[in-house]
DNA sequence: TGCGATAATATGTATATACATATTAAATCG
DNA sequence: CGATTTAATATGTATATACATATTATCGCA
């Protein structure tokens, strides 16, 4: 059958948002099943299905099977961020990127740093600086584990960054990020010519694969940085 | 016809994902297109749609009409967050939930809060502790403008939290929310039990509805606090 | 009344089909 | 040869249909 226009899932997921904005369909509330709503907005029952899971992707709705679908008690949980990939951030801002690397070595992990993840050997541990048009912009402290990643060992990582490379190279199953806030170090006051009180929002990443430690990260942003995203 | 097994749009997924972490299918390579991939894979072509739509959603694949389907060069994992629900953040943790009202007042904004937002009338000012366990986990400072909810100014906000009487009584149709170090006021340091010198991660939340800014909200998390997701 | 079996129901998913739309490649024309 | 038109192609979407699955409600029976 030709689709009538106005009655694509973006339309139905639309009126679904307007009428929970207007509390026609209060936080809480019980709506009507598929069926009736597409009935309702003369569509078939499938545009509904993918209108509504849409929502409930982005934690507006909840929908059990036989229960039916209400409108999320606490809505507005869910945010998407894309994980800052910094040539791109800086990049996207007009600004030059730059990348330098600071130090290249092999060493053992500080004790607790990669707590029970079983690195027993040792790990090639790079500092490196992102810049954005030649200023400090992101600093970086990097362990990659060469038990699973041996080719690493063979790079030097001066013109490409770690990240660049191990996109390229290394597979990845898993991943686990969290942002902090620290007070800045000595050696990052110096870097970003701040002050010693200057606060410092943090971004510490782990990715694996298969279970086995591919790298370690943690990237400190130089201050006043924000990570922004619409919801 | 019937659905044979090892067919659904969630094991497509699954061998497209095996196939990026193979590097079968390495970054910024094109893959075969959804018609190709459901005959060999014994599906309908709306099944791999399905499965390749959900990557694409996550940030694993690009997809463009015509010019076809492609692995993320960066894969730039669109991470989301729970926005913190502090309630629920708490709870999740096994703790008992507190709330406690601080402050509350009719005030003008200070100039630059909330800029550009043609807030020239009086708004009201909360300030309140999340607690838990009793302890202090969060400071909020919030703003409420009442020319968009008039009906907040005959609530007292001492035994409800502004977040939840909002997300009951106020319509919201955008939102921003953006996360930062900065470091502790005395105030907050005296709330935390913390040193003056400590950094603390904080949220700023804007809620607006039809273009009208309904809240601004301030949440600083005490010392140590992380905001960590899976990718 | 209490419990287990069974029916009813809403969402979840797969499929074939048809058409829409964006984009690229090819063909055509001045 | 360059510009413009046209065709080809991959994804995007809507639909009817059929069946799967989870969960709740109900019925029958002891």
């Amino acid at each position: 059958m030709k689709q009538a226009r106005g009655t694509g899932w973006q339309q139905v997921q639309d009126e679904v948002r307007r009428r929970m904005q207007t509390r026609e369909w209060a936080p809480g509330d019980a709506i009507p099943n598929e069926s009736d709503l597409a009935e309702e907005l003369g569509c078939a029952r499938a545009t509904v299905n993918r209108a509504l899971q849409a929502l409930a992707d982005d934690g507006l709705l909840e929908r059990r099977r036989r229960a039916g679908t209400r409108v999320a008690p606490l809505p507005v949980r869910h945010a998407r961020f894309r994980i800052p990939v910094l040539r791109q951030e800086i990049e996207a801002t007009g600004a030059r990127y730059g990348y330098r690397l600071l130090t290249r070595e092999m060493k053992m992990p500080p004790v607790g740093l990669l707590p029970s993840e079983g690195i027993s050997k040792e790990v090639l541990h790079l500092c490196a600086l992102h810049l954005s048009d030649g200023a400090s912009f992101a600093h970086e402290d990097r362990w990659i584990n060469l038990a699973a990643i041996p080719a690493a060992a063979e790079v030097d990582f001066a013109r490409i960054s770690a990240n660049e490379w191990l996109v390229q190279n290394a597979p990845i199953s898993d991943g686990e990020i969290s942002f902090f806030a620290k007070a800045c170090t000595v050696e990052e006051a110096a870097l970003f010519g701040c002050d010693r009180a200057d606060a410092l929002f943090r971004a510490e990443r782990k990715t694996w694969h298969d279970g086995q430690l591919i790298t370690f990260v943690r990237q400190s942003f130089r201050p006043g940085y924000r990570m922004t995203t619409r919801i």
